[in-house]
DNA sequence: GGTTGACCTTCCCACGATGGGAAGGTCCAA
DNA sequence: TTGGACCTTCCCATCGTGGGAAGGTCAACC
């Protein structure tokens, strides 16, 4: 099949196919006479694989582990778990700090009227914020 | 001052100083003969807000829109604390989005034995999920 | 007055992942 | 045969930040 029949399937968009294997994440695809690429039910799963693991929130870095563990029938599930549970432990991360942007903006707010007079503690809130440097 | 110390005492690398300015976030900064940009103490504290700004989450464009409110008077305070609003809805549902990552993963990773043997709850997990498309 | 090292300038490139678009060639069904 | 949908590569944009090169300046010390 071609590109878009592998994009369409696989829900990659058939740029970033292209993109996957320029960066090596993906080997190159083999060509018709034509120049377009050739692609096989097999790499519509692997595509399918990639997809899940973005949506998983993994980096690219992180999928070619993946899937070069997902290829590897010798593999360690130790292996996987680990990688999955780092990725577990950055994402948390996030959300706390997310969480912090949240609560002190929640405080912010609270305290602010939100009317047409000007005095805003929003603003001043954030014109005040402790330390500059680190 | 220079910008060296500007940046110092702000809390904002000098690249980011010059970059602000660039895309239009600061106004240009008087040059000396040399050539040197020549800050003043009220710079630095609007490179402070700015900076207090980034660390709450807020993008250049959003901090853009909180400087002209914040240098305006005659702003309304009901036009801050709706761009605030704005801006927590945002964070608040990229939280929603990590935790729904966290939770797939905790799920996966909770039936992974994580031993040596090849068999992963979590690779599996990963290749049969869902629909692909949209 | 020199020298010297820290600082400044601009310019280009990089990341992460994705998209847009241009210019040109190919496929396939009617 | 033709036409429209599809493919190719290449470059540019996003967003915020950093790195580095090449060259000019400042200030302190001898």
């Amino acid at each position: 099949m071609k590109i878009g029949e592998a994009a369409q399937e696989s829900g990659v968009s058939a740029k970033m196919i292209r993109h996957y294997e320029t960066i090596g994440l993906l080997p190159a695809a083999p060509r018709r006479d034509s120049g377009y690429r050739e692609y096989q039910g097999r790499d519509v799963e692997t595509l399918r694989f990639i997809r899940s693991a973005r949506d998983l929130g993994f980096g690219l870095d992180a999928i070619g582990e993946l899937l070069s563990l997902w290829r590897n029938q010798q593999r360690a599930s130790r292996d996987v778990k680990a990688l999955a549970e780092r990725h577990i432990a950055t994402l948390e991360a996030k959300v706390a700090e997310l969480n912090a942007m949240i609560g002190a903006l929640r405080t912010l707010s609270a305290c602010c009227h939100g009317d047409n007079r000007p005095d805003c503690p929003i603003l001043e809130g954030i014109g005040h914020r402790a330390a500059p440097a680190e």
